[in-house]
DNA sequence: CACGATGTGTTGTATATACTACATACAACA
DNA sequence: TGTTGTATGTAGTATATACAACACATCGTG
């Protein structure tokens, strides 16, 4: 389930080196925050859980959504665990309610909610 | 945020302590399935971090909402951390679109889901 | 072919998580 | 008065998390 971020960051890196060498393992690294060596065992699989600071710089670095890669690390961003903790018996029924839903039922419910219908 | 999860839950205890001796705190850890003085530390706050096992078996000995319980520990049900998991993308765009309605108004969302308005 | 850049392997480590085990101390009750 | 139940204090432990440090081998290129 969680196995993929590594192939998966490595791959979305490899294609952007094939065009620009500021994205070789090093570098990215470098601009992350963290030693090579470390990036490089993610990107194998190896390292299981980078922090949520570090899967966030490499969403930005690679241009990848955030909710998506720390899905795929096994993590929920905290401002949305924050969200659901301060309110957590009504965002758990939300949640369990939309959960058989498909994806663009629950995009309408959204967008109903962000036009005001309440 | 979380420090009042241990007051909370001897306060509890101790209610139904007053009216019923199996709610002490020797009991109620045996049937929990802990050291008694580590659930002692629990609800003093000395320990922060029970697991997710132990709160549910709390909160259901002490008859709570556990997602309640789970949240006052910092925690999320991991029911809901799996359906969140499984499209991230979605369902952040759901929880941040609701994070500023009230209470009755995400209720109201949620049984119009519920009655197959989608 | 020397040299820098690149990726990887090995080892170590600080902190957190999630407890157990045992000892101590008090209080009621029989 | 002893023993039973109750709470607490202290110490220790196994595992996971989240990295750093440094050495090593390879590969392209100027």
């Amino acid at each position: 389930m969680n196995s993929q971020i590594g192939q998966y960051l490595r791959t979305l890196r490899e294609k952007r080196k094939e065009t620009d060498s500021a994205y070789s393992l090093r570098k990215v690294a470098k601009k992350v925050g963290v030693e090579p060596s470390y990036l490089s065992k993610i990107e194998r699989g190896i390292e299981k859980s980078p922090s949520e600071q570090v899967i966030i710089k490499l969403a930005k670095i690679l241009d990848e959504d955030q909710d998506m890669l720390l899905a795929m690390a096994g993590k929920i961003s905290s401002d949305l665990a924050h969200i659901i903790r301060k309110r957590p018996q009504v965002f758990a029924e939300l949640i369990r309610a939309a959960k058989n839903m498909p994806d663009q039922a629950v995009l309408r419910v959204v967008r109903e909610v962000r036009d005001g219908k309440w």
